[in-house]
Parts: C-alpha cells; sequence; structure tokens
DNA sequence: GACCTTTTTAGACAAAGTCTAGAAATCAAC
DNA sequence: GTTGATTTCTAGACTTTGTCTAAAAAGGTC
C-alpha cells in the first residue's frame, strides 16, 4: 500500500496508509464520515479535518473518485476503473454497473472552450411497491 | 401560472406564485440561495423556510426537477422534459442536453426488488487550458 | 363569521465540510 | 544524528446548506 501511495505522488504517512487500507480493502463506496468512523474504530484516533484532507488528495491523485448522487454528502469509490452507478434512493445504496453495460455513445458537441473531465450515468432507482 | 399550480394539486398561495414566477420564467437552473436571493429583491420578503418548503413542495408535484450535480448543493430545473446536462466543474454552470443527443440505450437489469425512477447523464467539463 | 387546517415566519438547530494556528511529523542536507 | 525547512496533523471554531419549531398568519369550508 505504501508503494501504490508513492507511485500516485502522495506521501505515506500513517494516517494516509491507514486510511488507504480501508478504502481499497475492497471496492467499495464509503462516505468521509464512514471512512472517519472506521479508521478511528480499528486503527489509531485520525482528526476529521484530516480524514477530508487525505479523501480530497487521494481524489485529486486519480487513487478514488467522488460520487455525487445525494445532496448531502460524497461517496468516496475506491473502484477508478470506468464504470456507472445504480443509486437507490430509499436505501442510499451505490452499486457499480460496467460502464459497457450502458451504451453510451456519440456524445453532443461539448460548449465551448470546455473539454471533458467525465461522463456520469446516475440510474436511479426506488423499492418496488 | 395560479392555474398551473392548482392543475398540479398545489395551493397557490402568494409566495408560492411568486416563486413559481421566477423559477418558470425561461428554462434555468436556480440553486435553493438563488431563488431566495430574487424573490427577496423581486417580490415581497419570503423566509428561507417558506423557499426550501416551496422548491420541494415544487419538486415533489412534478413542477420541476432536482438536479444534483454538485456535492454543496441542489439545482432546481425548471425544464422537466427528458434531458441531461452538461456541468462545468469550474463555473458551477449547468447545460441542458437533450436526451436523444445522448444515444444510452440497452439499460442493465435493475438490483432485485427495485423500479427505475430516473437515468441522469451528467458530462462533466472543465476550462479548456 | 366561526372554525379547522395549512402555510409562513424567523430564529434555532443539524450535518457535512472547511479553516486555523500551533504542534508534530517528514524530508533533505550536512 | 542534528538542524532547519516544509508538510501534515490536530481539535475546535467556523461556514454553508438545509431542517426544525412554535406561534402567527393565511386559506378553505360551512
Amino acid at each position: 500500500m505504501i508503494a501504490r501511495l508513492k507511485q500516485a505522488g502522495v506521501t505515506p504517512t500513517q494516517q494516509r496508509v491507514e486510511i488507504a487500507q480501508i478504502l481499497f480493502a475492497k471496492p467499495q463506496h464509503l462516505s468521509a464520515e464512514q471512512v472517519l468512523a472506521i479508521v478511528n474504530s480499528e486503527s489509531s484516533l485520525v482528526s476529521k479535518a484530516t480524514v477530508y484532507n487525505t479523501l480530497g488528495l487521494f481524489a485529486s491523485k486519480g487513487l478514488l473518485s467522488e460520487v455525487i448522487v445525494d445532496p448531502t454528502k460524497v461517496f468516496y469509490d475506491s473502484n477508478t476503473s470506468s464504470h456507472h452507478h445504480f443509486y437507490n434512493v430509499d436505501s442510499g445504496e451505490l452499486i457499480d454497473v460496467d460502464s459497457e453495460a450502458v451504451n453510451l455513445s456519440n456524445l453532443p458537441p461539448l460548449p465551448e472552450g470546455t473539454e471533458a473531465e467525465a461522463v456520469d450515468v446516475i440510474i436511479r432507482v426506488r423499492q418496488s411497491s
């Protein structure tokens, strides 16, 4: 894990390594609050500011991506390969969808003076009645 | 405008009519804070709680839709026909994209016990360097 | 007009995230 | 190992967006 952080240009401090170990244990989506709770129950005390700073740094270095589906928080996604999401608005659960399973072709021309950064497809679902 | 609110099952109080007039003047995307500022500069004093309550009610009655592209706020979109968005992460600007301009076919099977609510396509762009 | 229900108000409150100044850790050079 | 510069962390204060609350005001029905 230390090598992975170094390779991404991130200094592997103890706190960052601990956070990374939790995040990259498996493909998953965690909010900052969840990361904070887990790292503080499983490892040493890490401050809230450090968690937020670290998650933001990891995102900017491409180690994870931010998923914005809920107006109250950001989900941090350890799977950085191209994919989309189901979002269950009732349970708050995010589920990965292979980008190939969503047939998305022919994007429209971009607005003047801009370049593409990402294409997010969010399939919002609710519990069946 | 009053008839439009009534048709949607919304009691047309003065505050709701004023907010509707601002929102439905044209197709646009406004945050709650923007609506609050505009209604209070152009019309009478409307409380923040009323603005939020009203926007939420309009959304639940299908008069507008909520666009979630930014983790810090909700955009309220007066265009309820099927469409997607460009979102400029530098300027915070939202631009409508016709749903036909995005070729989206063959959604994957939904998670067990759920039904589709919406499909959001957000093309995130940045300013060109 | 009376009465009941809904809506609004304005400030308090909550939650997610950001800021700050000082302490601690890291890094590079010697 | 020491020194000094830089980066990172801390913990609480602070900010922003949105929600709650109790009382007043407005709306609707009879």
